[in-house]
DNA sequence: CATGGGATATACATCTGAGGAATAACTGTT
DNA sequence: AACAGTTATTCCTCAGATGTATATCCCATG
């Protein structure tokens, strides 16, 4: 901590002038020469600062144009988190269900209230548009979205980012190995299905109930997958 | 992505060493001369796509030594979403106290059935050393690590992660901003006690609703704040 | 033999300067 | 006024040199 390096500097005081005001959503920051100069280091550690910055969605870089903050939005910024759950191992994949198991059922009742008639219509388009024998791959990704907009029902763009991240690939991707078996196929959809009716219905408790059984069927397969592997 | 930087396919192919386990947790990358070749770019090039995977703790650089693979586990990646939580608005701060009473309630309920005595004790001890009439930064300080340490023992690494993000530093700093007045503190320090009291007897209801009254008394106190603002 | 200190090797940290590539801005023509 | 070609600006990438922190090795010492 005593002897900072200049990069770590540069990142610190770059996010300072972010939080601090100086620097607003959409501001173009000076050019590499100068903010180099500025922040007094050189270009090769400040490019690193920035880049390490814009992998977190905090900074948007151009070329042939320049620098800019982002808009800073919960959504953009949380993009990043899908990211970082990439990461994680399989051991911990049952650690991000249980969180899941808590945050989608209150967010599919929030849904419920807030929820529009045209958003009801497209999610049942949605739904439709999957066809009686899909392929496990086309559930997935259907069933990745449906949650998405059933997330962004909820009318709290955190809570929509981060389920979307652990929803997202690898959560997802794992989870749903080898499911062919066991007609959970069918049950996803007919469970989808429950919680749209419940949704159009503006049936709050109904929706919570609906996503609380879906996700813990997800994780009552998940945990039998896992023991057998063990 | 027709045109990707070299630099963001360095970032995606060390990624992707992690993920496919030719990296593993604690493993060392080879020098950057040998990596940098090894990849196709110059070691400045390399250099950007290692420091933002040093940013979000995956891989973890010490000069002299080399640089290597982190744990990966779940509080060590998250911590990262602390620094991107920095970033966001005071409009937006409702927004994750919404889901911050989504999770708290849930975390406290999970910690009444797993806490040892000793965390009970611990946690009896570390309210009592705050004494009777705190400053405002010690009680925010003790606040956090009340919640910090509650989190812990739920036992679920993700959600006592996550739950630290959101109430850490910017969250929590912004929304004490003058809490002096009307009793706050008193009424704070007795939901604390309240809470304790319900964990020690693993009464996982009654912790389940103190933890919503404590964080729904907070929010409400935020919201009249905001509103006197505008 | 165990231990501590100093020399050496290793690996990351930082800077400088050059040329390339993408985008925006300008300018002249139609 | 609209378009196309030129120019300017800005980021992108590389190469090489030097500085700095850490680990390792080796030897003197108790």
């Amino acid at each position: 901590m005593l002897v900072m390096a200049v990069t770590d500097e540069a990142i610190d005081k770059i996010k300072g002038m972010i939080t601090e005001g100086r620097l607003r959503p959409g501001d173009r920051l000076p050019k590499e020469v100068d903010l180099a100069a500025e922040l007094g280091l050189s270009r090769s550690s400040l490019r690193e600062a920035v880049r390490a910055l814009s992998l977190i969605h905090v900074l948007d870089v151009r070329q042939g144009d320049g620098t800019y903050v982002t808009s800073l939005e919960p959504g953009r910024l949380l993009e990043a988190m899908s990211f970082v759950v990439d990461f994680h191992r399989d051991d911990t994949v049952l650690e991000f269900l249980e969180v899941r198991r808590i945050l989608e059922p209150a967010a599919t009742a929030m849904a419920a209230q807030h929820i529009t008639d045209e958003e009801v219509a497209d999610l049942r388009a949605h739904l439709a548009a999957l066809g009686p024998a899909p392929t496990v791959e086309e559930l997935v990704k259907n069933d990745l979205e449906f949650h998405r907009r059933v997330g962004t029902s909820s009318g709290n763009t955190v809570l929509a980012s981060l389920l979307d991240s652990m929803s997202g690939p690898t959560t997802r991707a794992r989870v749903w190995r080898g499911l062919t078996q066991e007609g959970a196929l069918t049950r996803t959809m007919s469970e989808h299905q429950a919680i749209l009716d419940a949704l159009a219905a503006h049936d709050t408790e109904g929706a919570r109930a609906w996503a609380t059984i879906h996700i813990v069927s997800i994780e009552q397969w998940l945990r039998r997958t896992l023991s057998d592997q063990a």
